[in-house]
DNA sequence: CTGAAAGCGCTAACAA
DNA sequence: TTGTTAGCGCTTTCAG
């Protein structure tokens, strides 16, 4: 039994090849009649169009994706175009090219890199918008262009993105209180430790956190709310402040990256492992700090699978048209002690070959840190 | 800047297309001296074959992949299903074919489905490996074959199988026994149910509660381990029993998907939201549970993300030859009642045009279901 | 051993 | 409105 193909429909309805797939996919210039019959004679006759005869006839434009994130916070953004890259190396022979035009931090010169975008003639462009009241007419701009815009990790909700790729930004606040209210007593005081409150992240994980809380933890209440500007310093002395103020607390909630100094204000008042800490995110220098015992949990962002994410939902959008929802929440995922050392972030796994939500084997998971895996890249013509 | 191919090659080498083709492909009739000059060519030209213009070219879809996974428990392996075929879907483009081959339920005759795929000629097998003895020789003889065997949900660890997409049930049995002892007092005494403990998955991940519980609560210890064999009414009975008998009893944690007879048994004896409860997986049928607050937690698995992770790593492995190392675990989801709402499982999340981890929109996370967002699935003639 | 040329099934530009 | 035709990049057959 041959294949069937455009040719025996034309042939079986006499008429051309042309005019079939005129009537297969809606384009113009054929009466709605011949249409119809030449549609019908298709379905009936089980035509399947052959997909690698289309790529190759539409010929492979190179799909150009542009990447605008920050530089700065290496473990965080790095990660994130990590994410990026390895998907989009992934899709290479989908002919997929990414152009990168990074800011040197988050919120400057965003427009100007995503004007440059523009000019190199991308089809889409994957963004961190730190200041998307600026960015916003640029990005209609491009969208009205039809160059799609993803967002990532944070929104620009006043604009006409295509998506977002992002936590729940509420969701991670009342997880992050849920755990809380079981880590600690009932009625125990707490306190979140924030960046920016005029941060839509910040906000949200916060203002989520103050809603929950004191719904579970049977009278208890979240006493302080203490603004660190992502600085070091300012979180080391606001914290150790607030430890010596309320000798009564019993957990802190860190909603931002910036946990670190937090922790040693913990350590440096012999309060490790007292007080019930919950942060935000994971990198390495955290985990010295798990396994002390200082932090109890962290509310896990995962930026690495957002990267590619965002690659991948872009691209089959471009390729095989797959709608795009306006917003693409990735669950946060919940890191505790024992299964601190299956995320890639911490560096036992295996952070190259390894795809999206996966690491390799390492037995040890729970005492100290287990041996790391290698794998040797092959690089190959064919 | 044109992409480069065969022509070009041959262009720069000055030989014909044909003769490319040949260097390129190891085939005989061509001096050995010209094929290493072409391909050093081609390397520094950085060639990369169009697949769509060979699938057209031989007439064969370049890549088959075939599935052999049960049809029964469908919330779980249809998870499964789902997720290789949507990744199957995004990858159409490169020519990516499934072959389907299930089996009417785990472990019943896998073998001979697996050799029917070996007939179709697959490039590699995905299978949810119910009885490994079993099957290890016919997997072994396919990899010799030099197709592809990729384990998921549970390995076959006897075989030479390339690799195994499952969780690590050791760390989901400590992930477990953590939040279980943030969950009850001191020295709680807790039990499990589990399904059989010679199935590789439920015993290790009852070690793993077992062997960290002890640890971190104070004194507190596991005091039975019941088999229910996946059944409801054993399941159900053994449970109520358990309960009446240990009226000390603190905490339960279920480690296979059979936790719904465990809730109800936990509900007639009024004892929901007195006892924590710890299950596995999610799936609708858990939600009420969930939201009376008989359910504290649940390790998810992810069968969804396995499958298209499953398929997204065989396919870079065939098509880009990136190295497939010998384990994929994937990190299980703690599911709270917080965060219940972001999966996919509960069906309150878009369930089609959505990509792996994602899920869209839905405020009201926390109280109660909001609505379900909907997306058109965008049917197309071709 | 190497070159030339004919398609694979579909799309798109041009002709009628 | 419809038909004709020239490729897309690769494989393969048949001459040279």
């Amino acid at each position: 039994m041959r294949k069937i193909g455009v040719r025996q429909i034309a042939k079986l309805a006499d008429v051309s090849p042309g005019t079939v797939d005129r009537a297969l996919h809606g384009r113009k210039g054929i009466t709605e009649s011949t249409r119809r019959r030449i549609l019908a004679i298709a379905e009936s006759a089980g035509y399947k169009p052959d997909l690698a005869a289309r790529a190759l006839s539409t010929g492979r434009v190179p799909i150009r994706i542009g990447v605008c994130i920050p530089q700065e916070i290496q473990y965080y953004f790095g990660q994130l175009l990590t994410g990026i890259l390895t998907e989009a190396k992934r899709l290479e022979r989908l002919g997929v090219q990414v152009v990168c035009r990074p800011t040197a931090r988050l919120g400057v010169e965003e427009v100007e890199r995503v004007s440059e975008l523009l000019k190199e003639g991308v089809q889409a462009i994957l963004i961190v918008p730190g200041d998307p009241a600026k960015l916003t007419p640029i990005l209609d701009e491009a969208e009205k262009e039809n160059v799609r815009v993803v967002c990532v990790d944070t929104d620009a909700p006043a604009s006409r993105r295509s998506t977002v790729v992002s936590v729940n930004a509420e969701v991670a606040g009342k997880l992050a209180a849920e755990l809380m209210s079981s880590f600690v007593a009932s009625q125990a005081q707490v306190a979140i430790i924030t960046g920016m409150l005029n941060t839509e992240d910040h906000a949200k994980k916060t203002r989520g956190f103050c809603e929950l809380y004191p719904q579970l933890s049977n009278g208890g209440s979240v006493v302080e709310v203490i603004e660190a500007h992502e600085e070091e310093e300012e979180a080391f002395q606001k914290c150790r402040e607030l430890l010596e103020r309320r000798s009564s607390l019993a957990g802190l909630y860190v909603n931002t990256v910036n946990c670190l100094p937090v922790c040693r204000a913990i350590c440096a008042l012999g309060l490790s492992g007292k007080i019930a800490l919950i942060t935000t995110d994971l990198f390495r220098g955290m985990i010295p700090y798990f396994e002390k015992g200082t932090i109890r949990a962290s509310i896990h962002g995962r930026p690495f699978i957002q990267g590619e994410l965002a690659m991948r939902i872009v691209v089959d959008h471009i390729v095989n048209h797959r709608p795009l929802p306006p917003f693409y929440y990735v669950p946060p995922h919940i890191v505790l002690r024992s299964n601190l050392y299956v995320f890639r972030e911490t560096g036992y796994t295996d952070g190259v070959s390894s795809s999206t939500v996966a690491s390799v084997a390492h037995p040890a998971a729970w005492e100290g840190a287990p041996q790391q895996t290698v794998h040797n890249r092959q690089d190959e013509v064919d």
